[in-house]
DNA sequence: ATGTAAAATTCTGTATACAGAATACTTGAT
DNA sequence: ATCAAGTATTCTGTATACAGAATTTTACAT
């Protein structure tokens, strides 16, 4: 997004392969990253006009994109009376915990048994960067690497449907996790955790893998449970 | 559906309470029926002039429609070319499988610790209402009430998330199971399998339900696997 | 007959226009 | 000042209009 908020999508940036930017998918991913960053607070009414002024574009694919995020749990229809920035509640932020949990637990158990030594390295690689980071302090960029991460164990099951579903819900917990900093200690527990993972993974001890899976997901729970 | 095919929204049937019907809603539903049961075919493509005669509707909230069913995964977008019925592979559908297996089982343990007396007889009840269907050989209402019976299971857990999820792969399999229709002796297994899925669930024994919702999706898959 | 290039058509993508619902505002009564 | 009713405005929902991409058809050469 640049300075003004304007979309300037099909810039067709330098040389190579002639990508064709859609217009609709950018205004999905941008509205995703607002309500993500909470530039667009829960409950808050996503206004056709103003929003799509904004971005530079008119009301129709503006509406197309809000139906696409409609369907996918994060924006709220209210007939006659537009779209809405849907709000969850600490019930609902522990049910996806507890859905998340299960198919990080599955992806655990089948990561071992179908991941390449090569894909199993690239985690490893993610992990020791994400480590770097957390020496340094950079949460932003930890917190990013942390994500992609969960992310690479679950590709390792070549299970898209899982994949899907993992992305689905981990797109609507980050606006959570995006708040919940935690304390010194806890973060050094978060990285451990991490550790005893990536170790697992390596060994390809399946329900190791899958038990620290869920074990990490419960903490990372109870870090952020306050801030909810 | 009337014999047109249009829809005949907002026609308000007679008296009680005034019920917004939403046009978008009933184009998504429209829309999604017709995936279902194969009058738009995997591969298809949606064609928004004559889709939307044929609806009755102009293109835009047409449109937007495509849209949320794209997002919920029936339906496939490619640039500069619209909408086609998402096609799945052998492959993609037991990756669904197994992520429903999974959420079953979830579903399973957790429904015994939270359903109440009330709403386990509301299960049986389903449960003998399909059994009579089986014996008077009504396919389509058996594999209504046995849909439902598995819905009404995860809605036991009382996890919102967990319930979209399930129904959300329920949805997309409905196409399969639409086209399994099993042999007398394997339907005969299938409905013995509910017998003991029910018993289960009335002796709240969690883990025996859990395990029975999975050795039935593996059966079911074993039914239905020839097909696709 | 076959393959290719150009023209014509069809279809998607986006913007605008218009109708009706919801909301905000004004006005008047108490 | 407070509240109600009526009016004005804003906003959503749907249809239509227009531009450009993709496809099909046609015309022509080999």
């Amino acid at each position: 997004m640049d300075e003004t908020g304007r979309l300037d999508w099909k810039a067709e940036g330098g040389p190579g392969p002639i990508q064709r930017t859609v217009l609709h998918d950018t205004i999905v991913s941008h509205l995703r990253d607002m309500i993500i960053e909470g530039i667009l607070e829960p409950g808050m009414r996503l206004h056709e006009g103003q929003l799509g002024e904004r971005l530079g574009v008119s009301r129709t694919p503006l509406r197309e994109a809000i139906k696409f995020l409609a369907s996918e749990g994060l924006v709220e229809l209210t007939p006659s009376r537009g779209a809405s920035v849907k709000r969850f509640s600490g019930k609902d932020v522990e049910d996806m915990l507890i859905v998340l949990r299960t198919l990080e637990e599955l992806a655990g158990k089948l990561a071992c048994q179908l991941g390449s030594d090569a894909e199993i390295a690239e985690v490893r690689a993610l992990h020791d960067e994400m480590v770097r980071c957390y020496r340094v302090g950079d949460r932003l960029q930890y917190y990013k690497l942390n994500q992609a991460i969960h992310t690479a164990i679950v590709r390792l099951t070549q299970n898209s449907s899982l994949s899907e579903m993992h992305h689905m819900l981990q797109t609507r917990l980050k606006r959570i996790r995006f708040i919940g900093h935690e304390g010194p200690e806890k973060w050094a527990a978060a990285v451990a955790e991490h550790e005893e993972m990536i170790a697992a993974l390596e060994a390809r001890d399946g329900s190791r893998l899958s038990r620290i899976l869920g074990r990490h997901l419960v903490n990372a729970w109870e870090r952020v449970r306050d801030v909810v």
